[in-house]
DNA sequence: TCATAAAGTGTAAAAATAACACTAAGTATA
DNA sequence: TATACTTAGTGTTATTTTTACACTTTATGA
């Protein structure tokens, strides 16, 4: 077996809220050609970044987390590796991996990451790239395989919602219940009934009201809640259901 | 960004059942030193191999399962990336990566898929190592950071078994339904109550019951089934409920 | 004070879960 | 050939969860 020409990398999906959609953070890339200065690439490609030497890979994710957002301690979630051959194979990423000073011959292995971010938490800055917040259903052709990456992470985040509370994540810290439903909604693309949606986070005892309500609206304020991990934490053994 | 130097590997947790236990595939690794020939390393791997360039990682995954086992079109499943720097820097590892012309320097980056097999199916083989089933319980400590990867692997499947009728691919192709709660009941390491158990597998539609008993058991036989992936196909759509 | 807008609430029928013990049907053997 | 052995197979009841469905409450703003 012999030393094989590649690169590592993680691209993280970075998933926010705007309060009726899911989004998803998109970064331009654009390449001016070095003679005539003229554009020869201009598109859009999820945030990610290499793997330095000796760098942990949840830590490299958590370096481009922190340098887009500046926060810490988000969640942020492996959900699989992508390292096809082919996958930078286009015309663009060839000229892209050039210009980078890559070999355009050479795999690049990816890792995705995704990540839950309250925008409303958020300050985006990106190494003075243009970096913004995009609708899932109104992202376009992406850059490399990033189509793919994010289809395969919002599958996960649909299936991982279901069974484990990371909705919290893309929420102000105090939210009402339609907010909580709301992000339910906007993940799976379905209506829920707000009845019933109340009957079961009712039985979520991580889940507590607080004696605070919305302010500033023009109608009936609603209750807040929080997220409480520690009662979440101490609960959770006795949530694994044996649903086969 | 400069070229790192590293290495890109696969490693396949093959679970199997041996009728009351959950067992995985285990590999001996020994080394003996070139001009003594004393053993220097007699330990165990799980089953993994390295990638080729330009191989995809499924097709490399795929290909370690088929040497092993000689089966394709097997169940197979990505499920997580293990890249740490110190991964393998054992002493022990680190003289095997010697030994085998690796610079044991290098990152080795290992994406790690499990699989599911029909022990009865199989006739075991690989390269004259010697492979074996073990009960998952009774794994001992194993090389590079296996056992790590064995835990991570073991957890995603109790998970997923819990939502997808895999478990099938542990038992012949024809089964009773003692045997499919065994399945279960070895995975998660708890007991279940048979006659609840059978009205919940009475719901899934693509358990098919057929006209044939078990023979050749000193007691009453019992009813044989298969699993019609026909039918999941046409009916997961409605399976996929909004548990929260 | 009235219009507007979202919050918040209950019931009944159907389905799923959980706890629990005996009879049936083969083989083996005395 | 009768009996012992072993696992297969089955039903009920109480509780919880799910589903479908519509009106009243409470704040703001005009």
């Amino acid at each position: 077996m012999r030393q094989i020409s590649q690169y590592l990398s993680v691209d993280c999906v970075l998933f926010g809220y705007n309060g009726s959609e899911l989004e998803v953070l998109i970064v331009d890339r654009t390449l001016n050609d070095e003679k005539s200065g003229e554009l020869v690439i201009n598109d859009c490609t999820l945030t990610g970044n290499h793997v330095y030497e000796d760098e942990p890979i949840e830590e490299a994710a958590n370096r481009v987390l922190f340098d887009l957002t500046g926060l810490d301690n988000v969640f942020l979630e492996q959900f699989k590796t992508f390292a096809h051959p082919n996958r930078l194979k286009r015309p663009n990423d060839q000229l892209w991996l050039k210009s980078t000073g890559r070999n355009p011959e050479a795999r690049i292995i990816t890792v995705g990451f995704y990540s839950l971010v309250a925008t409303d938490k958020v300050k985006l800055q990106w190494k003075g790239r243009n970096v913004r917040w995009v609708p899932v259903s109104e992202v376009g052709e992406l850059a490399f395989d990033h189509n793919l990456i994010l289809e395969e992470a919002l599958r996960t985040l649909q299936t991982r919602i279901k069974y484990e509370p990371i909705t919290f994540e893309l929420l102000p810290d105090k939210f009402t219940l339609t907010q909580l439903q709301n992000v339910y909604e906007a993940i799976w693309g379905i209506e829920l009934d707000k009845r019933n949606f109340r009957k079961k986070v009712a039985r979520m005892k991580y889940l507590i009201q607080l004696d605070e309500k919305q302010t500033g609206v023009a109608h009936k304020p609603a209750r807040l809640y929080v997220f409480s991990r520690d009662v979440y934490d101490k609960t959770k053994k006795e949530l694994f259901d044996f649903t086969i």
